[in-house]
RNA sequence: GCCGAGGUGGCGGAAUUGGUAGACGCGCUGGCUUCAGGUGCCAGUGGGGGAAACCCCGUGAAGGUUCAAGUCCUUUCCUCGGCACCA
């Protein structure tokens, strides 16, 4: 064995054999138990990043760790390729998208065999080969036939400059990034999957992930967002009815004013009269159409000039255009409360429109909704016949009398809105959908799939390439046969994540969407990636899964049974990014200190779900550390090798270390097998090592117990730096590797103790510690603890009211 | 605005079920090694007092529950993340 640590040499020799023995490829088996082990894959943008290798080693550990549990681990990658990246770079550089992706993904591949990440590379997936996307394509076909996509218009950022669809992150301050044109909101025919079908069974069936964080979970049930409530119409003077959704229908009696978004057919044909109006349904249709920056804007709004009635009070109520009502939740349009709401009272207050209480506080509070709604629920004021009842029974009274009188129902809503799908954008999947002037928009038969997306395109930055290419939209109606263009619109890249994992299984199947091969692997055992996909990536993957499983393609209803999110890498408390200028290379760290210097640093930092702040002095601790364990074997074997541990014939000091190393075997299997707190893992290896490194006893039996914990250190280690503990064990005098060995057990013998140390507190201050007997009775050690002389000092001649005793730990004398 | 996470030494963090606050590492200080820089090794390191034994203070802030609170409850301040076309 080398003197000095060569990570160099090292890492590529423990490379190559894994890779000769083809360590992690693995076939169905069903006589073993399987653990299937997902990271969230990459993007392709260039070269790793920082949270890349986060990310991957985390899931490395644990697929390392259940190999060594004796399982048979399926961990393999792939490449989420589709993306506005590669548009970018095409018009930045000149290079076509696909040339781009597949050059990123070559280099990348290489930088992730460099970190010796144990993946089945026969799987890897790659999106945007037609050999994939021709699945989702054909799944999309399916569920056409069902029903359960369908078109509809949609807003959409549009830069009137650049003629061209602008996500969110192109919308800078309400202007167009390169154009810095201001932004229109524009509506546009766009296609949409049903997941508001799946709706209950996705909130449901959160109650069933036990294995899934319950802050990813709040997220989910939130977003889908299930309310109860009525749906009721008020009568319009001069026109039809207009329906409205609430949850409050105690809160009836209180409305004063109504409003409608500026999308609602009302507000249009009252524009139609009035030009003031109509000016202020384009300025509401140019600002931005995220939710965040609606929610923030200034309360404005116009009176339309005609009034509703109230259902009940027959009074005339205004009807108002607000620019903070969404045409896409509910109705479109709301009845306000401005006595009980908060955006209500804000645009009432703002506009000079009645405020009335028929709320009070169930305690008899006075309450003043002048000055602040009263938004809890309460009693009944002010209402007529519905006086004095609580929240429910007037919810019940008032939905019955609406569903007596005709007007509407109880109804369930729900803030999950159906899935749009179409992208404006070239690079992506393309929607297998044509559109004939006789027969109207037809999916495109199995037989002509995958509709294949150019490779080889011009790409000027105007628009999407493939309508400049007739050659690609020019075809026939499969239906009729007569011309029909093809649609020129690409899938949301979240498609192509929502059913990669299950790909994964058989990524060689050319004869179906998922094979046989599915039932052994699925679900996914572990899952992780990045707290950012919480939400949408989740939800959509969930809801193909359902989907998947409702065409008989899987019997798995979960696609992930348990979750690990983890946190961002930061530095200078920012999120490393290229437009912060703040990233760090994590090829440059390979090169100098190797791979198992960057994985030890990122699992020693902090605990996989927090944010880990990058420290340059941090990564060479962590090398440091790998320099010292290797000294500390390499000494060990210069020695004689010692005889067989025989632990009776150990000292005390023997006894101790022996002890500790069983002890750091009990704390990492915990730390690593269920806490996934790889942090206090290693160090609880460190505080071994720095066992070790005191121990002094060189006799035969004292090296025995050296190389128990040394071995010890090398297994324990193996899954977060793999390479040197490959090197370590072989130099112990082994013939197998780490990842064919089975993971150490704690001898509940080596951690048995006469004698520990109780902790003596007087009125809950530490005053004293005292040595006892393991098996000391409560008495004694009470006894004990009060003859203590500090503890003496404090207690005293004062009275002892009482002594509480935790066994084991500490006693409290209170005085 | 809504939702979610977090706030502990100079820094990253530990304290797993309410029971010794600061494990482990970084940094810093002193010593040894070295021509020197670096590396390596040894010791110390929350703040204040003390020669020491020890004592007082201390987990964003303010209250509360408890024999005992970083941990539980109430109020509050601050930071970060998500909000449907970034992936």
């Amino acid at each position: 064995m080398s003197k000095t640590y060569d990570p160099e040499t090292v890492e590529r020799v423990a490379r190559d054999y894994w890779g000769a023995r083809r360590c992690f490829e693995v076939d169905e088996d069903p006589e073993k138990e399987k653990f299937y082990c997902l990271t969230m894959f990459p993007y392709p943008s260039g070269q790793l990043h920082m949270g890349h290798v986060r990310v991957f080693t985390i899931s490395d550990v644990i697929a390392r760790y259940q190999r060594m549990q004796g399982k048979h681990v399926l961990q393999p990658m792939g490449w989420d390729a589709f993306g506005m990246p590669a548009e970018n770079a095409a018009i930045q550089r000149g290079v076509p998208p696909a040339e781009w992706t597949y050059r990123n993904i070559d280099y990348m591949r290489g930088q992730l065999k460099r970190l010796g990440y144990g993946y089945d590379w026969r799987r890897e997936i790659t999106t945007c080969r037609p050999e994939y996307y021709r699945w989702e394509q054909w799944l999309f076909t399916k569920l056409f036939e069902k029903g359960l996509v369908y078109r509809k218009n949609a807003v959409v950022n549009w830069d009137p400059v650049d003629q061209t669809v602008l996500a969110n992150e192109q919308v800078i301050n309400g202007r167009g990034w390169r154009s810095d044109a201001p932004v229109e909101r524009r509506e546009i025919p766009q296609w949409f999957m049903k997941i508001t079908a799946y709706a209950d069974e996705l909130l449901e069936e959160l109650d069933c992930l036990e294995g899934w964080p319950e802050p990813v979970k709040t997220m989910q049930r939130n977003w889908i967002g299930r309310s109860e409530g009525v749906e009721l119409s008020f009568d319009v003077e001069g026109s039809e009815p207009v329906p409205v959704f609430t949850t409050r229908p105690d809160t009836l009696m209180g409305v004063t004013y109504m409003a409608v978004a500026a999308e609602h057919p009302l507000a249009e044909k009252a524009a139609a009269k009035d030009p003031k109006l109509a000016a202020f349904l384009e300025e509401c249709k140019r600002t931005q159409a995220a939710e965040a920056s609606l929610e923030t804007m200034e309360k404005k709004g116009m009176p339309l000039g005609i009034s509703a009635i109230h259902p009940i009070s027959g009074e005339k109520l205004p009807l108002w255009v607000a620019n903070f009502v969404l045409m896409s939740y509910g109705t479109g349009a709301i009845m306000a409360v401005p006595g009980h709401d908060q955006r209500d009272h804000e645009f009432a207050a703002r506009h000079g429109l009645p405020i009335r209480q028929v709320i009070a506080p169930a305690d008899g509070r006075e309450v003043d909704v002048s000055a602040a709604p009263f938004t809890e629920h309460g009693i009944l004021i002010n209402s007529g016949e519905f006086d004095g009842l609580n929240f429910s029974e007037a919810f019940d009274a008032v939905a019955d009398w609406i569903e007596r009188s005709g007007r509407g129902e109880r109804r369930v809503h729900y803030r999950l809105r159906d899935w749009g799908v179409s992208r404006q954008r070239y690079w992506g999947a393309p929607i297998p959908i044509v559109y004939c002037n006789a027969c109207g928009a037809v999916p495109v038969p199995e037989s002509q799939l995958p509709v294949v997306l150019p490779e080889d395109v011009e790409f000027k930055g105007i628009g999407s390439p493939l309508k400049q290419m007739p050659e690609f939209y020019q075809t026939t109606c499969p239906r009729c046969g007569g011309e029909a263009e093809r649609e020129t619109d690409t899938f949301d890249t979240f498609v192509e994540s929502s059913w990669y994992f299950a790909r994964y299984s058989c990524p060689d199947s050319t004869a179906a969407m998922l094979d046989e091969r599915e039932a052994y692997w699925m679900p996914v055992d572990q899952y992780t990636g990045g707290i950012e996909h919480a939400i949408l990536h989740l939800l959509y993957a969930r809801f193909w899964q359902k989907l998947m499983r409702d065409f008989g393609l899987s019997s798995a209803g979960e696609p992930f049974t348990n979750l690990l999110t983890q946190g961002m890498v930061l530095k200078d408390g920012a999120k490393m990014s290229k437009a912060k200028g703040n990233t760090v290379d994590p090829q440059q760290l390979i090169d100098r200190y190797g791979a198992d210097t960057v994985r030890l640093f990122m699992m020693f930092t902090a605990p996989p779900e927090q944010a880990l702040e990058w420290s340059d002095e941090g990564v060479q601790g962590a090398h440091r550390f790998l320099k010292r364990f290797w000294h500390a074997v390499q000494q060990h074997v210069e020695g004689d090798r010692p005889p067989p541990l025989d632990p009776a014939a150990l000292g005390e000091a023997g006894k101790e270390l022996r002890r500790k190393t069983h002890r750091t075997i009990a704390k990492v299997s915990d730390d690593v097998g269920r806490r996934y707190t790889f942090n206090t893992a290693v160090a609880a290896v460190m505080e071994l090592l720095n066992a070790v490194s005191r121990f002094e006893d060189d006799s035969a039996a004292g090296r025995a117990v050296v190389r128990e914990a040394l071995e010890s250190a090398v297994l324990l280690l193996s899954p977060i730096v793999p390479h040197i503990c490959h090197e370590l064990w072989q130099a112990l005098g082994h013939a197998t590797a780490p990842v064919e060995e089975r993971w150490p057990a704690a001898d509940e013998s080596a951690l048995a103790q006469s004698m520990i140390e109780i902790v003596v507190q007087v009125n809950g201050k530490l005053r004293g510690r005292i040595s006892v007997a393991a098996d000391a009775g409560e008495d004694v050690i009470s006894e004990m603890a009060l003859a203590d002389a500090n503890v003496q000092r404090f207690v005293a001649d004062r009275t002892i009211r009482k002594t509480i005793v935790v066994p084991g730990r500490l006693v409290n004398v209170v005085v």
